[in-house]
DNA sequence: GTGAAAGCGCTAACAC
DNA sequence: GTGTTAGCGCTTTCAC
């Protein structure tokens, strides 16, 4: 076995073996130093750490995750469900992700990311998990994997999940009140005017369907008929004619929208000026989530305001306490409806 | 040293030992056997893989990284510049990044995401790379840290960088011709009727300073006045109120206004709007990208596309020939005028 | 406070 | 075709 040969070339310190060569000491003595723990003569440690930082040392992570059985290292998976190869480019989890990211980061973690279409691999979850290559698992939404979740919860304690809480579930969610938020929502619509609404979105995935409960909810005691689903995929190309299709089948029968998210309720404002409806004088409209482009719409978007950084602080935090041991419960966080001049 | 005990609870099937012993085999042959390669006997092979599947077994990547002195995991980093913190968002690179994880995937590496401040941490670079943790590196965009990329590149191979290209650069860069892109805004500005042309957007950052140079390079040619650069920073909190005292101040001056990219030109037909100016009759706008977003806007944005999908492919193919040892060079997509309703 | 030595779980020569 | 063995680079007892 020669291999080793010439990846050290002549004065590389690659290893922790090749420092202490140098410094004069023992493997051992490096490790404690650089590790910052346990006694090192002050003096050692200061000489250690020079020549470390005077060759851009860094120790092995691979290695030392491997002895140390921890990788530093949280996997974000998001499960791409039934309306799957879409979401690519939504907003609201390309957000989120990036708080994670940051989060993650400030508590010393590196993030690996994993996008995964469950109805090709339906081990997703089990095999992020049994790579060795992370300690905990963050998975963003639930798509239409809540019952798979749930399974691998049962066994493995180092898991948060976004998305929506259920009484009883077994695994740790952090996630919006969306029952809350779709009454919000409804509510606002009928005071802006609304008599006959409708909901666009796909309430098959249990956010969104939590979200249209909600906005039954309020219908029903506001003594209003039912809700009508008008069912939508996510995906701008589909989403498009198929939110036209619903308006022109229902025209007239409805008089507020709405939407499962701000980007929905984008698109909805542009088929609806393509039909002649003014909004909201015609037909009222309140999104999902607050995203940005719910301030540039035009006129701009009424909408329920989720707080995505306080969302990906408290799925960071929940982990850790996991990570050490910790039983955690789930978190719900407040909606909050932001008035602007759709509804 | 007693770790292993109650971690190796009875029955479980964690390390390739483990399903040796129960094979009725050795270690090497079960590696061997789940590697795929090398020969094994048929029969022994498929009963060892139908013993993995049963346990749900998968050998410990930490270990066999450690071995094979490789992980398997791409490094995708995202330098968060001058313009700091608030790209946390900025739904270009999120975009990219989404298409990464598919193609990453696709090739069977795992993604590890880093989103660094140069400022906090001058050697980003050099300590991701230096981790242990990834094969290669990706960096999306190349921020203000040119110079530091050129660096790197010189004593590391594994390294594809999406940004601008630069005549006589060291790093292997995949990109659209932004000068070109910018050629192409402006005169379509200039089609549809301007004469006096502001750039929208910070020309210090590399990229948009070649999309303003093209803008530059067409005003010229067509014997117009120079264009005119409104700085504006990328954060839509800081963009409205700049783009506003932009407008304000030029009040009168300008025609034509060409952004760096889609979410400043929407924040500015917001801007024009109130300011009561007519689009695209008393200014016309052109963006840049071809985001979902320019499809949205009031009316719909005439725009500059990149290709980020192929962006994506192209990164990943590049990085993957220089695992292998190719040293491959940069990549010029070229870049494609969208003409809507702006300009 | 430091050195020696035993592995973490896996792979790849090298034998046979 | 399969077993044996020697590490990958690091951390952590256990001695001293």
């Amino acid at each position: 076995m020669a291999e080793g040969e010439d990846r050290n070339a002549r004065g590389t310190v690659r290893t922790i073996t090749d420092l202490a060569r140098l410094a004069g000491v023992s493997p051992g003595t490096v490790s404690r130093a650089l590790a910052g723990k346990s006694l090192v003569n002050a003096k050692t440690r200061e000489k250690i750490e020079a020549l470390a930082r005077q060759h851009a040392f860094q120790p092995n992570q691979m290695a030392s995750g491997l002895r140390r059985q921890k990788t530093g290292v949280i996997g974000v998976a998001i499960p791409l469900g039934h309306d799957t190869r879409q979401q690519i480019s939504d907003s609201f989890f390309m957000t989120l992700l990036g708080h994670l990211a940051d989060e993650l980061t400030l508590q010393g973690y590196d993030l690996m990311l994993r996008r995964v279409v469950p109805e090709d691999d339906a081990d997703w979850l089990e095999r992020f998990i049994g790579s060795g290559m992370i300690d905990g698992v963050i998975v963003i939404g639930q798509s239409d994997q809540f019952d798979r979740i749930e399974d691998v919860a049962d066994g493995y304690n180092a898991m948060v999940v976004w998305g929506n809480h259920q009484e009883g579930q077994r695994h740790c969610v952090v996630g919006t009140d969306n029952r809350l938020g779709g009454r919000l929502a409804a509510e606002r619509l009928v005071a802006a005017g609304a008599r006959r609404i409708a909901f666009l979105g796909d309430i098959g995935a249990m956010e969104f369907g939590a979200r249209f409960a909600g906005a039954q909810d309020a219908a029903a005691r506001l003594g209003l008929e039912p809700v009508m689903v008008l069912p939508t995929h996510l995906s701008p190309e589909r989403a498009s004619a198929e939110i036209a299709a619903h308006l022109t089948a229902q025209a007239g029968r409805i008089d507020g929208i709405f939407t499962a998210t701000d980007t929905l309720a984008a698109l909805c404002l542009t088929e609806l000026r393509a039909c002649g409806l003014a909004v909201p004088d015609g037909v009222r409209l309140v999104g999902f989530d607050d995203l940005p482009i719910a301030r540039q719409t035009v006129p701009p978007l009424t909408t329920i305001r989720q707080d995505i950084a306080a969302g990906a602080r408290a799925l960071v935090d929940l982990l850790l306490r996991r990570l050490a041991g910790e039983k955690t419960e789930s978190l719900i966080l407040p909606p909050e409806l932001i008035v602007r001049e759709t509804a």
